[in-house]
Order: structure tokens, then sequence, then C-alpha cells
DNA sequence: TTGATTTATTGGAACGTTCTAAAACGAGCT
DNA sequence: AGCTCGTTTTAGAACGTTCCAATAAATCAA
């Protein structure tokens, strides 16, 4: 059964005894078209079984409803978050996002963005991965079809962004850690070759200095962004002539394995260590210890971002503001109580 | 700059002085045109920035090459999984999946699915919101698009189905712990409209009989499959007269939520009450204590689900094999030592 | 040389829409 | 009757590709 041919539009005229114009009418919602003559073609419309065809009628009209996000983990529940953000917009908006996931594997991104392209997205919404250059993104540019950057943004900044405050974040913690009254810190994970990194880091250092630390009691350990590498970073810094005894991580993840790792050795994250994280994802709170980190309104930020596409799609343009997120810290149980018990004035 | 007009594959057989057919050919790698035109032909393509419209392809061919994956959670890392499983397959099949995200709610459902269907994807695979009825998917029928659905069947299985062995893995677990010495069972979390939910309890109440427990030391405590879910059921059980002991749990996140409500209470899971998780997501080898799981492939799901698309689409067919992946019991510390240390045979 | 055969190339008709310009239909006025 | 207005409807030309059938060019056999 089934099988039958797929319906066209002509179909349907045929069905309900109209042109073709009319039926095309009808589906646009058009109000040229008298409200029974428009019953009257949907009921057509019904009993043939009609798909529109999107492929057609983009072949005609200026552009698609759909929108592109491409997204370089989708394992992590923190760009999973970002999808739903992002999501949320779209469908108020009447667009559908096609999510393509590129595994933080260049290769397979470009593979994924010229997809997209051909499928005639009208928006390109990118996490990119690791290693991405502003190349990337020159058929797109050529193309009109404006894209936005999320969480991560291109070196040169060509590409309009939607990220939160690196930089902020990290000194946060870094104060945070030096009021309980830590001396030698850390941060971890993280290579110098994503501009995150560098963001984060930096703002680690900074928020060191601003509150007296030298610099060599900061040590700064690189490592995979995962819990893998945290374990890693750890370890790495225990093994050093005169350890930290706290450490920023580049994200939850890294902090989760940093806490691994403590446990392995038979410390306690908090009281034989402290370890701040960075994204603040739900895990976080549920952990034992529960994680301090920086949260980061990742949901805002993936509503932000579909935004951007929304108005530059609108406006047929391909530049944009970066937008910078704001951070908070949120202060749980993984740096303990004050080690020393007499400050009281901090950032907010 | 840029904002040049789309150029056509007339523009490259005009830039490179050959027909459009001939252009036609080159891009889709034919050995019927000569290598040096071809090679000429692929410059004028670089030149003049052409990005292939596969919409207007798809008008003339039979079908495209886009599959579409309708995912219920998104932010679950277990479905995450899942889809990575399925993109290495489509990958390596030259197909590009895109993904949409339901979050669990039918009416947004069925405009993806629509969507989907106008973009004209050449199969789905979907993993279905709760409370999707096997009408959602009478239109794909009737268009000869094959479905495949994975974790979740419908009531009627006319849908072919990818799923896990929920009825042996909830066994499985109610076994591990009767062997742990346990006599009062639960089972925590889901809902009786769900396939699943009676898959995994009726599993569960087996696995029980079969090792002589009475029904009425069985209790079975509905609610959400996340991690309040899981607190509500474990605080629901404890309030009866004669409390189980150990639980096997819908799944790992409702497994969760009843260890955090166990520590609420000052109760130390796996010592005071033994829980068993299902799916064994990466969470539940780091938490504290590591959970007990029944282990799922998921992965390996998603890849069986895409061969099934890939080999639908194929042979033009829109029925298929449903596929029962094998489970087992991953044994941590969540159900704690032996309370009985005598048995020492069990299922494998 | 002339066909016959093989190898490369091409024109043109689809495909299912949208959109412009024009037609058909009433009504209301002269 | 003819004209002018709305209001509805429609024919037909796009849009960018594929693919069949036909042509052109090159090669070979005699």
């Amino acid at each position: 059964m089934a099988a039958r041919e797929k319906a066209t539009i002509l179909d349907i005229a045929r069905e309900a005894g109209v042109s073709k114009s009319t039926v095309s009418l009808v589906l646009q919602g058009s109000s040229l078209i008298r409200p029974e003559t428009a019953t009257k073609v949907r009921k057509a419309i019904e009993d043939v079984g009609y798909v529109y065809n999107r492929g057609a009628a983009n072949l005609r009209k200026a552009h698609s409803n759909v929108i592109g996000m491409v997204i370089n983990d989708l394992t992590n529940p923190f760009f999973a978050e970002l999808a739903v953000g992002m999501e949320r917009v779209f469908q108020s908006a009447g667009v559908v996002p096609f999510i393509a996931n590129t595994a933080e594997n260049p290769v397979r991104q470009e593979e994924v963005l010229k997809s997209m392209m051909e499928q005639g997205v009208a928006g390109l919404i990118v996490s990119p991965a690791r290693g991405t250059t502003a190349e990337a993104f020159n058929r797109m540019r050529q193309a009109g079809i404006p894209v936005v950057l999320a969480m991560r943004r291109m070196p040169d900044g060509r590409v309009p962004a939607v990220v939160p405050d690196n930089h902020r974040g990290a000194a946060l913690a870094a104060a945070h850690l030096i009021r309980k009254g830590h001396r030698r810190l850390a941060f971890f994970g993280g290579f110098s070759d994503m501009v995150v990194y560098h963001e984060r880091a930096d703002g680690f250092r900074e928020g060191c200095e601003a509150n007296g630390i030298a610099p060599e009691d900061m040590t700064i350990v690189e490592g995979e962004t995962n819990r893998r590498g945290g374990m890693a970073c750890l370890d790495a810094a225990l093994t050093l002539p005169d350890p930290p005894t706290a450490a920023v991580c580049f994200n939850d993840a890294v902090a989760f394995g940093a806490m691994l790792a403590l446990r392995k050795r038979g410390l306690e994250p908090g009281r034989d260590f402290a370890v701040v994280g960075f994204d603040d994802v739900v895990e976080a709170q549920h952990y034992v210890p529960a994680l301090t980190s920086v949260a980061v309104d990742t949901a805002g930020l993936g509503e932000r971002a579909a935004h951007s596409v929304l108005r530059m799609i609108q406006s047929r343009t391909t530049r944009a503001e970066d937008h910078v997120g704001a951070v908070n810290l949120v202060v749980r149980e993984s740096c303990g109580p004050d080690l020393n018990a007499s400050k009281d004035e901090v950032f907010s």
C-alpha cells in the first residue's frame, strides 16, 4: 500500500478544481483568496496526503526557514544546554534549527558546514571545533550567509561571537581562592591554541596579581578539557617541588577530573586541595563535594546567539556586535571552609 | 565585496567554456568526461565561489542525502551518546545527519517531523517523545520514508525499532540485589504510559519472582525519569510501613536522584540502601559511590539504527526487523558488599 | 575513403514551487 | 450598454539542477 506517487501542488489543484497558483496562495496563508476556496483547498491537501517541498520553494524564494547549528561536542551537556537555549527562540520565530555535531574535528566541521550551505540554510550558529581558523567561514561570508560564533571566538575576531566573560570569570575564581587563604595557585586544562584558554588563563593570572600573588606562585598546566585532562593536570601539578594548594580549572569537566585524581591519592577535595570549575554544569551541584564554579548563563547565551542570527538574516547583513555574557561565581563545597577567616570584602 | 549574486552551474559553464551538462557531470564525478576538462571545470568552480544547490538537485533526483535524527532529550547525555553512534556510520556512508530536539514534547515533535519531511530527508531515526502514538508516523509511511525508532518502541510495534533488552536488564538487576541478600525490593521511576517502563518494570517483577520474592515484597513507584523523580520515589518508598532495602531504578538519572535523597536523610547509598541504575552513562562510574548499572551499548544501538535506515533506503522499503541489543550488569559500589556471603551462582 | 564504434559533449525537457502581470468576475455608476 | 473599481483567480515564466537523447569528435577496420 501507500507508496503512491508523491503528491504535488498540481494534484491538489486538480482535486480542488482550482489552479496551482491558488493552491500556492493558500499554502502561504494569503488573504487574497476567498475563505471558502481556502477551506476547499485545505481539504484537498489533507485528502491527497501532500508534503510541502521546501526545496522546490527555495528555488524561487529568497531564503529558507532553516538555521543550522553546528556544535563541537554534543556529548558535553554544556553544549546541549546551549542548543536548548537557541531552540527556544527559534521555535517562537517559526524556524527549525538543524543541529550537527563536529566532534571537535575541523575536517568533519568542514563537511558539515558544506552540507548545511548546500541545504540552503538561512543562517548558522557555530561553536567551532578546536583549531578552526577564520578561513573556514569565508565561503559563508561570500555567499552572504550570517554566521554567529557561540562560546568560542576566532583569533582575529572577524566573525561575530557570543561568549561568556571568560576573563572576569577566571579572575573571580582566583580571587575567591586567595580570599580562602591560598597562596600557591594553579590553572588546569586547555591548550594555547584555543582562544578561550588564553582568556581564562589570563583572567586567572590577573586575578592572582591583583591580589598580590607573585608570578612564581602561579602554575599553569595545559591539558585536555575533559576529565582525563583534569586528572593529568592534577598529577603533574602535585609532583612539582613546591606544589599549589588550589586550582582554577578550565571547565567543570577538568575540575571533576582533578577531584577524581585527588581522591585516588587519598586527598579530599575541598579539605586538602581547593578546586574551582568553570561553566557550572548541572552536575556541579550534585557532585560530592559540590563544585564551586563560575556560572555562565549558557541557555541565555544560546538565546542571545539565536537572536543575533535572526536579526542578521532580517537585515541581510553579515556583521554584528559581539556579546559578552555576565558570569558569577557560585560558591559550594569544593574549596572547603576559609583557611584564613579574616577578610570579608570581595568581588561580587 | 562578497554579496555577489549566487553563482550557479551556468556561471561555471560560462567561465569554463563548456555546457551546463558537462559541469553537472563533473559535479557528480562522472567518468564520462575527459580529465582535462574536469580539472578546468573544477578550477572554474573554485573561482566563482560556487555553492551546490541540493534543493534544486533533489527536484530531479530520486532522493536526498540527508537523514533526520529526532531526539527527545538532547540534554540527557545518554541520547547524545546515541547520536554519536549514529553519526559514526552516517559519516562513513557520506550522509549528513541533521539532528533536532523535541524536548519530550509531542507537539514540538510533530513540527520537527513535518519540517524534516519538507526538507526532503531520505530517512528518519526517531527517539520518540513520551506520549507519541503510531499515528505520528503515518505521513512518513504514506510518503514511503523509512523510519526507525531508537530506544523506545510504539505500543503496537508497527514501526521498526532498535532497543536494548529492557526486560532482561531489569531482571538481571533484581537478581543481583537478591543475591546481595535483599528481600524487599523496589522499582523506581517511569510512568505506565511509556512502553519502556513496562518492559523494565516487568523484567524487575520477573527477576524477583524467579528468585523467590513474593509480590507483596515488591514496591513499584512511578515517577519522573530524572533526578527529581528519583528523589521523590525514594522518599515515597521509605515512608512505607515495611520499606524496601534496595531499588532497581528506571535509569541512571533516577538512581542518582535516589542516592541524593538517601544522603539528605543521612543514609549512605550502598551501605544503608542498595541502588542499581539503568543505561550506565559515563557519569555512573565517576559518581561516589560508583553506580552499579545495567549497561546498554548506546553507541552500538545508534550504529545499528543507522544501518537499518540506510538499508531501508537502499531497498526502498519501509519495513524492517526490530533489533534488541544485549545488556549486561556492571557491578560497582552502590549495592555495597554481600549481605549474605553464601550464594555464588548467578546469571551472567 | 567510408562506415562502424567508441568516447566526450551538449541541448532541452523535466522537477515542484513562487511571483508577476494579466484575466475574469461582480458591483456600482454613468 | 459601457466604464471603472475592487476582489479573486490564473497562466506562464522563472529558479538550479539532472538526465535522456542526440550530436560531435576521435579511433578503428576494412
